[in-house]
RNA sequence: GGCCUGGUAGUUCAGCUGGUUAGAACGCCGCCCUGUCACGGCGGAGGUCGUGGGUUCGAGUCCCAUCCAGGUCGCCA
């Protein structure tokens, strides 16, 4: 195995050479052509690839050596950079060659268990176990890279605008509400344990009460719950808070992020200001708080038109005080065949649906699933009204309002995905505002806070908080992109009594207020600008803009479903005197 | 916890209503090749069919259980 004694490198494989330079390069050997006569290595480092040539010039030390070279060997080498005899365009390094005349072999490469490819097929199981190499590739680099962008332009951005970064704990103290909390165990305090923080919520409250007026951080948030495909345990968020502001500068501040970093890492000039829905809007429209606005297929309530029709289905939802809506899928009766349609209808069951009727208009007759209920005229009314044509393929569905609009929203996903309609090139930001201050828990039959106990209520509402706490919105938002909840944000509550007036609300007793939040009610007696704040999720963001559908693409060592990670195996087991240090005890799983 | 999908050489896959010695491509190893760039030619090695049980004269294939991975619902104030 050689040294690098005596060299330095001089250029990266991607930079573009001239003719006539000698340089100094170093990377692994993509691939490795030997013709017998002459000798070519395609050599890879993060910028790019660059061709090394051997051939009868070259010495014969240095040409047994290149011969003996392997894919993934790291090399490095010095020597005259040429015009190419055969030119290759589909590389911008493919005019040139280096023609070496020093090569080192500073490390070899045990066969790899996959290949390190752009486009590879291989199972993702694998590739996981060997994260490090799969982090080779080309396609995952690039991503990598372009998160690192990603946070370089939050931290410009904010850092112009006037914020400062503070870190906060990741040992705080553990507040069960809301989603589950990593715990730590204390080595000197038995039985007791840190969190790590879900968000860096109340520490970035208590910053705007000792004056910072504009935080920022890139903060590391844990959330112990099941995992998704846009959902890991441990995420990043830019997380903010400002002072002396209402939410209509926070939302100018975060456009203006948003614009400067579309422009720079995906070269997109977006448009200011972005488009805003209220909750309710967007329920109705397309039955989610996260609507994908790069279609159309909107929900449409066809209540009234069907108010007289003689079909029990639809009656029974509107004498219950629920509606009948529909969404009209454009010329979509060739995918959705009567097949496709019972297969869609038994998706609806498993979300919640009891049933869905249809209207499939192939020929000049539209098939109705619930034609004989029909009087003459009322297809045509229901037709009329959500605006079907020929070749469409229209979805009702009947039942509780809310049950209706949350599968509906689910099926025009599942369509839209399905009829390949989605403009994948588009960047659809929304604001999602007025968010409902209370969520009805169905399971206790109480009402609880939708976001945290800080949040803010609009003015107007405040008068219902006790009477209906249906109806009380609150000043909390969420920016959407592209159908991902990207970030939420809101107006913090400064007045201790509406606080207090919050807590109890939420069915907390004094005591149980002061032994979780006593530091921060305290703290708002000594008085507190008016202030609010978001939180961006960084890896949802770098997994839109490098267009991944998942943010394992854009995570460096991502944890599977289970919240393991392949690689390290962890979480593992620990000694059993590790556990008698902090104190901890383990029960066994009770399996039957 | 529920539902859906998948697990066969190192990798990606094929393998029919159960039936000789489980195949292909890429990769790997050896030899040849002076303009390759998805290099090419000749030859070769490589398999506990995820695991455990069952049905059968006979199981990669059928049944049951289980493990692993993915998606999704629940969950994520």
């Amino acid at each position: 195995m050689d040294t690098m004694k005596g060299l330095k490198r001089t250029h990266y494989c991607g930079q573009v050479l001239e003719a006539g330079q000698t340089v100094t390069v170093g990377g692994f050997c993509d691939t490795v052509r030997n013709k017998g006569g002459i000798i070519f290595i395609v050599l890879r480092d993060r910028t790019g690839v660059v061709q090394l040539t051997f051939d009868d010039t070259t010495d014969r030390e240095t040409f047994e050596k290149a011969a003996s070279c392997h894919s993934e060997y790291v090399v490095m080498a010095r020597g005259d950079v040429r015009e190419r005899e055969s030119k290759n365009p589909k590389i911008p390094t493919g005019n040139v060659e280096i023609y070496v005349t020093d090569l080192r072999i500073l490390s070899k490469a045990q066969t790899t268990p996959f290949e390190i490819v752009d486009n590879s097929n291989t199972n993702e199981e694998l590739r996981l176990k060997y994260r490090y190499l799969d982090l080779r590739r080309t396609p995952l680099q690039r991503n990598i890279i372009t998160r690192h962008e990603v946070a370089r332009v939050a931290r410009e951005y904010f850092y112009e605008n006037g914020f400062i970064e503070i870190e906060t704990p990741m040992f705080m103290k553990s507040t069960p509400e809301g989603a589950r909390d990593y715990l730590v165990p204390s080595r000197v305090h038995p039985g007791k344990f840190y969190a790590l923080p879900q968000s860096p919520q109340i520490y970035k409250q208590l910053l705007m009460i000792s004056g910072f007026d504009r935080y920022v951080q890139l903060s590391r948030c844990f959330r112990d719950e099941d995992l998704r495909a846009d959902r890991q345990p441990e995420f990043t968020q830019i997380d903010l808070e400002m002072s002396f502001v209402d939410a209509q500068d926070i939302q100018e501040t975060i456009e203006g992020f948003l614009h400067k970093l579309f422009k720079e890492v995906v070269g997109k000039e977006i448009s200011l200001p972005l488009p805003r829905l209220t909750f309710e809007d967007a329920m109705n429209r397309y039955g989610s708080d996260k609507p994908d606005t790069r279609f159309d297929m909107e929900i449409q309530d066809i209540t009234d038109t069907v108010k007289d029709v003689d079909f029990v289905v639809f009656k029974g939802a509107i004498e219950n005080g629920g509606s009948v809506r529909a969404i009209c899928a454009k010329n979509a009766a060739n995918t959705y065949t009567r097949k496709e349609i019972d297969k869609l209808t038994e998706h609806a069951k498993g979300i919640g649906a009891k049933g869905l009727a249809y209207v499939r208009w192939v020929d000049d007759a539209p098939a109705c699933s619930f034609g004989k209920f029909l009087k003459e005229g009322e297809l045509e009314a229901i037709l009329n009204k959500v605006g079907a044509e020929k070749g469409d393929v229209v979805i009702i569905m009947a039942d509780k309002t809310k049950t209706v609009l949350s599968t509906l929203g689910a099926l025009r996903l599942i369509m839209a995905k399905k009829l390949d309609i989605i403009d994948e090139t588009k960047h659809n930001f929304l604001w999602i505002t007025e968010m409902p201050f209370f969520e009805y828990d169905e399971e206790n039959n109480t009402w609880v806070a939708a976001h945290h106990p800080f949040t803010m209520p609009m003015e107007e509402c405040v008068q219902y908080l006790e009477t209906e706490p249906g109806k009380v919105r609150a000043k909390a938002w969420d920016l959407v992109l592209n159908g991902v909840e990207l970030s939420s944000g809101s107006m913090r509550i400064t007045d201790c009594e509406l606080q207090q007036k919050m807590f109890e609300l939420l069915g907390m007793e004094k005591k149980e207020i002061d032994l979780k939040f006593g530091f921060l009610v305290d703290a708002y007696k000594y008085a507190a600008p008016p202030h609010g704040g978001m939180g961006i999720g960084l890896d949802r963001l770098a997994m839109i803009i490098c267009n991944a559908d998942n943010l394992r693409d854009v995570t460096a060592f991502p944890k599977v479903q289970n919240a393991s990670e392949l690689m390290s195996q962890c979480p593992a087991e620990v000694d059993a005197k590790q556990l008698e240090e902090l104190h901890i005890a383990v029960i066994p799983e009770n399996k039957e």
